[in-house]
DNA sequence: CCCGTATTGATGATGATTATCGATACGGCT
DNA sequence: AGCCGTATCGATAATCATCATCAATACGGG
């Protein structure tokens, strides 16, 4: 499973006349150990207990690289830092985020998705992507239950 | 119509016991006069022309007084940079932007609202607002016409 | 094992936004 | 109109995330 992401990094970089470097493993490791939603921070201070000797840069680096081999992606920007998801076998999706607590669902919703793309239509543009953020309050934090 | 937006700001500042000065009136008029998608550097700059002497902290300060009082709102922050938009006479929309020239068409898509607020439903969630970004290339931009 | 080249990590530079602070402008009150 | 306590201003330093630089080092094909 984890070698699957390992082999996609090194074809890439083998692609593109780049190393498959200790370092970049490192940050992969720590990467892959982490749950959703991290920030390039995040995943230095996971990638300094595996190797106290790596540099922010090389993390900063890396986390880019990851993305552009298709390993990670970039879910959020909502406070002032980036947050990169797993993008292998990490379909495409929404989030609805509650203001409150930072809960966070993520959702497909194959209406919206049908309606975007027929506002693409509309407007004679060629879909790359799209963004989508939703939101509210959570159950937990509702102010109270309506009966 | 001008003085519309001069009336709320006041009744907000007076709301909170804040005044009404020469500094923030500036910055509301170079606002004013501006289009859509600005930057809080573009506000300054626009301001700087009505008042040479005014303070770039200044304006930071009151673009966020704006968009407390509903004049003005965060369009979107994609680069480095947030960018506000007139929010008084100007309901919600979303943006198909062109990746490519930087395009943006403002919709709104009933289909789109009605399907986020199955999605609020489906997860007992309670509506805040969300944000679109739709991505793509304009018919300017596409690569060739289907026939 | 060698060598040219890609990479690394420390450090300084960015750019946008915010915090600080002494000087100044408001505005309710007399 | 003049006073005065407080909100505000503008200049400047400080943050924060991210990038660029650069000398030292690690890769890996031959
Ligand atoms: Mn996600
Ligand atoms: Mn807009
Ligand atoms: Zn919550
Ligand atoms: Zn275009």
């Amino acid at each position: 499973m984890n070698g699957d992401e390992r082999a996609i990094l090194e074809r890439y970089l083998r692609s593109r006349g780049l190393k498959m470097t200790q370092a970049r493993e490192t940050v992969l490791t720590a990467f892959l150990g982490l749950e959703s939603h991290v920030s390039a921070d995040a995943i230095y201070e996971a990638a300094k207990r595996l190797d106290p000797g790596i540099g922010q840069a090389t993390v900063f680096r890396t986390v880019k690289l990851l993305a552009d081999a298709g390993l990670a992606r970039e879910a959020c920007r909502d406070d002032g830092a980036r947050r990169y998801e797993h993008a292998y076998n990490h379909a495409h999706h929404d989030h609805l985020t509650c203001v409150e607590c930072g809960a966070i669902v993520e959702f497909v919703d194959a209406d919206i998705e049908r309606a975007q793309e027929a506002v693409y239509r509309r407007y004679g543009f060629a879909s790359s992507g799209h963004r989508l953020e939703l939101y509210g309050l959570c159950p937990d934090c509702a102010p109270f239950d309506e009966p």
